[in-house]
RNA sequence: UCCCCUGUAGCUCAAUUGGUAGAGCGAGCGGCUGUUAACCGCUAGGUUACUGGUUCGAGUCCAGUUGGGGGAGCCA
C-alpha cells in the first residue's frame, strides 16, 4: 500500500549516545576524485590506534573527541556505528537535529535520530517513478509532465529568491538532474534546508525548461520526501571535494556514490553485457566452470584452499601431514585459478564456448594490475588454430570497446576529461586498427635493434628468456603505437598444455599486449597429439595420471583447438584510463585486503 | 617476495640547520545570489600512524612495527 511508501518514521527516537561512534568514519565526498596521489591519513591511524573487538570495520574510527557529548574518544569503539546501515544513517548529533534543548547532552546521554518532519502530501495513488536516464532520453518531449525522481543528493544550493536546488543522482546515467525546491513545500524549512551530500530523496515534480545554464530540464519539486538523512555531514565520507583513489578504497561501501565510481560501474556492467553480446551473436556457448576445483594440476600459480578442517588442529596422518581425506571433498581441494582445463572438455563438444566468471590467484602480487579475485572470460574454439585464437581476441575486444563507445558516450565522456585525457581517442584508435601481429622471434629481433641502436633496458634481450615489463612496454608503446599480439614463444617459458610448433622449439601461445596496461590477453593453440602432449608433461615432470580427463580429450575425437583469458578488470582498466585494476572492481580483494 | 618513496585537521597538502603545528577544500553558523565544483565572512576541528630510543628540546634524527604508493617478479 503505498500512501506511505517510501516515507521514514516520523516520529523522534532516542537512542543512548554511547551507540554512536565517538566521532564518525572518515570523510570526503566524492564528486571528482583526482589522479590517485598523496598519502593515506586518516584511516590508518584509525585502524592502528584504536584495537577493539568485533567487525573490523569498526574499527575505522580516527581519534580526536570532538564534542562533548562523546564516550572516551581512543580506544573505544561503537559497536554498530557503520556496520548497521538502517539506524546509524540517521544518527545525529545530539543537539544539533532537531534543536531540542531537552534532548542535549547535559540533559541525559541521549541523541536524537535525524528524521524527516512531516509526511509531505504526494499524488494519490503515487505515481511510478522514472529515471533519470530515461528522463533525459526524451528530455524536451517530457516537459510538462509530472515524474517521480529517487535518488541521492549530490548538492543542494540555496537561493534567497526563495528556493533550493539540489542536484539529485540515481545512478542510472552520468548525468544528475537538478531539482528545483520552490520555499513554499510545506517541509522546506524542516527538511529540505537541512538536505546535504548523499541524503535520499524522493521527488515528485514537474518537468520545465531550465532557466539556468547547464541543463536543458530541471524537476521542479511539488513534494520532496527526504527518506534518509546524513548523520552528521561533517563525517559523512563523501563530501563534495576531490578524493584520492587510496582514500576512497578506504570507504568502498560509499564510494560508488561519487562519479568516479558510478561511472567504473556503469562501464563495468556495459563491457559484460559487450562480451555476453558478442559470444552469443557468434554461436558460442557460456560454460559456468567450477569455481571449487580437486584438480591440482591448474598449474597457474598459488591458489587459496578451501576446507572444513579445523584450522586449528586438523587431522593428521601418520606421517604426521594433515590428511585431507577426512575434508569435506576428501581431498584437498582450491578456488580456481582457471577455467581452461574445465572448459576444453565442453569446447570438444559445444565447440564454441566461454566461461566468464570470478578467478582466485593467491600470489602475493602488489601492482596496479593483479587482484587476488578477478574476473576471468576465457573462450575456447575447436577446429582452431592460433591465427583463429588471435582473430576471436581481436574481434572480441573490437566489439567491447565498440559497444562503450555507442552506449556509454557520457561516461567515457568523463573520464577522458578527468581520468586520462586521451581515453575515447585510443578507443575509436583501437576499434579501426588492425592488431599488429609479430612473431615473439621477431620482437627479439626488433628488441635487438633497438639495443644497437642504444636503448636501454634493465634486463637483457635474448631469444629464450621471457619479454619483460620494459621490453613489451617499447614494442607496444614505442615501437607500435597500438595493440600488439607477439605470437609462438620459446617452448620453455610456456606452459605444457600449449601446442608444439613444427620447429620443435616454439610453442602457438600468444600475448595481447596494450599501450598503458601491458599483457591483457594470454592464450595458445592447445596440444591436441597425445603423444606430443605425454611427451611434455614428461619432460616437465608431470604425472600423466593427474591429467588422465584432459589426456582422455587428446585420445577420443580430439582436435586442433585453441583459447585464451582475457583479465576483465584490465578491459575496464584500459578501456577507462583508470590506473589501478583495484579501482574497477566493487571491492578489490589484495593481499592483505578483503574488507568489506 | 624484492627495491625505492611515503604516513601531519574529515580530505589534499605545507612547516627553514631539531626550537610555540599552518593553508586550501570540506563541515557548522551568518551574508548574498535562478543557483550549478557558486561566492563572501566567522567558528570549530591535531596524542604529527604506533612503540621505543638520541636530545635541554623531536612532526623533523635513529631502530622496530604497521598502513599506503611507485617499480620489479608472477600473471589476466
Amino acid at each position: 500500500m503505498d500512501g506511505s511508501r517510501g516515507h521514514a518514521p516520523r516520529q523522534t527516537r532516542t537512542v543512548p549516545i554511547h551507540h554512536r561512534s565517538p566521532d564518525g568514519p572518515p570523510k570526503g565526498r566524492g564528486c571528482w576524485p583526482g589522479p590517485g596521489v598523496g598519502a593515506m591519513g586518516g584511516l590508518q591511524r584509525a585502524r592502528n590506534g584504536i584495537s577493539g573487538a568485533g567487525s573490523p570495520r569498526c574499527d575505522r574510527r580516527d581519534g580526536g573527541d570532538r564534542s562533548e557529548e562523546g564516550p572516551p574518544a581512543r580506544g573505544r569503539r561503537c559497536p554498530e556505528s557503520l556496520c548497521r546501515s538502517d539506524d546509524s544513517a540517521n544518527l545525529a548529533r545530539p543537539g544539533r537535529y532537531p534543536p531540542d534543548p531537552a534532548l542535549r547532552p547535559e540533559s541525559g546521554i541521549l541523541a536524537t535520530f535525524r528524521v524527516p518532519t512531516q509526511a509531505p502530501p504526494r499524488t494519490n495513488p503515487p505515481m511510478d517513478p522514472t529515471s533519470i536516464a530515461d528522463l533525459l532520453a526524451d528530455a524536451q518531449s517530457r516537459i510538462g509532465q509530472t515524474v517521480r525522481l529517487q535518488g541521492w543528493v549530490r548538492t543542494r544550493r540555496d537561493s534567497k529568491a526563495g528556493l533550493s536546488f539540489i542536484q539529485l543522482s540515481d545512478g542510472s546515467s552520468f548525468a544528475t538532474m537538478q531539482i528545483v525546491a520552490p520555499s513554499d513545500l510545506e517541509n522546506y524549512e524542516a527538511d529540505i534546508l537541512r538536505v546535504t551530500s548523499g541524503c535520499s530523496l524522493d521527488v515528485e515534480g514537474e518537468v520545465v525548461e531550465s532557466r539556468g545554464k547547464g541543463q536543458a530540464i530541471e524537476v521542479k519539486a511539488s513534494h520532496i520526501d527526504v527518506r534518509g538523512f546524513v548523520d552528521d555531514p561533517d563525517t559523512y565520507p563523501v563530501s563534495p571535494k576531490k578524493h584520492s583513489y587510496e582514500y576512497l578504497r578506504e570507504v568502498a561501501h560509499l564510494r560508488p556514490r561519487t562519479n568516479t565510481f558510478g561511472a567504473v560501474g556503469r562501464v563495468r556492467n556495459c563491457l559484460a553485457m559487450a562480451v555476453h553480446e558478442y559470444f552469443q551473436t557468434n554461436g558460442f556457448q557460456w560454460i559456468h566452470t567450477p569455481i571449487i576445483t580437486a584438480n591440482d594440476c591448474e598449474g597457474a600459480g598459488e591458489m587459496f584452499r578451501v576446507s572444513t578442517l579445523d584450522a586449528a588442529n586438523p587431522p593428521r596422518n601418520e606421517q604426521g601431514e594433515v590428511d585431507f581425506s577426512q575434508d569435506f571433498f576428501g581431498r584437498e581441494s582450491h578456488l580456481t585459478v582457471s577455467g581452461q582445463l574445465a572448459v576444453e572438455c565442453w569446447c570438444l563438444a559445444l565447440s564454441k564456448v566461454y566461461p566468464f566468471g570470478p578467478t582466485f590467484r593467491a600470489e602475493n602480487s602488489n601492482t596496479s594490475r593483479h587482484l587476488a579475485e578477478f574476473w576471468m572470460i576465457e573462450p575456447e574454439i575447436a577446429f582452431a588454430d592460433l591465427n583463429d585464437d588471435a582473430d576471436l581476441a581481436e574481434g572480441l575486444l573490437k566489439h567491447c570497446f565498440r559497444t562503450l563507445l555507442d552506449r556509454r558516450g557520457d561516461d567515457l565522456a568523463f573520464f577522458n576529461e578527468r581520468v586520462e585525457s586521451t581515453c575515447i581517442q585510443r578507443l575509436e584508435h583501437f576499434v579501426e586498427s588492425p592488431f599488429e601481429r609479430i612473431d615473439y622471434t621477431d620482437a627479439i629481433d626488433i628488441l635487438e635493434k633497438a639495443v644497437a641502436g642504444g636503448r636501454k633496458f634493465e634486463y637483457p634481450v635474448e631469444w629464450g628468456s621471457d619479454l619483460q615489463s620494459e621490453h613489451e612496454r617499447y614494442l607496444v608503446e614505442e615501437h607500435v603505437g597500438r595493440p600488439v599480439v607477439v605470437m609462438n614463444y620459446p617452448k620453455d617459458i610456456k606452459a605444457f598444455y600449449m601446442r608444439m610448433n613444427d620447429d620443435g622449439r616454439t610453442v602457438a601461445a600468444m600475448d595481447v599486449l596494450a599501450p598503458g596496461i601491458g599483457e591483457i590477453i594470454g592464450g595458445s593453440q592447445r596440444e591436441e597429439r597425445i603423444d606430443v602432449l605425454d611427451a611434455r608433461l614428461d619432460e616437465m615432470n608431470l604425472p600423466r595420471e593427474d591429467y588422465w580427463w584432459y589426456r582422455d580429450l587428446r585420445r577420443y575425437g580430439s582436435v586442433p583447438h585453441a583459447g585464451f583469458g582475457l583479465g576483465f578488470e584490465r578491459l575496464i582498466a584500459y578501456a577507462t584510463g583508470m590506473a589501478n585494476v583495484r579501482d574497477v572492481i566493487p571491492f578489490p580483494r589484495s593481499p592483505g585486503n578483503a574488507d568489506f
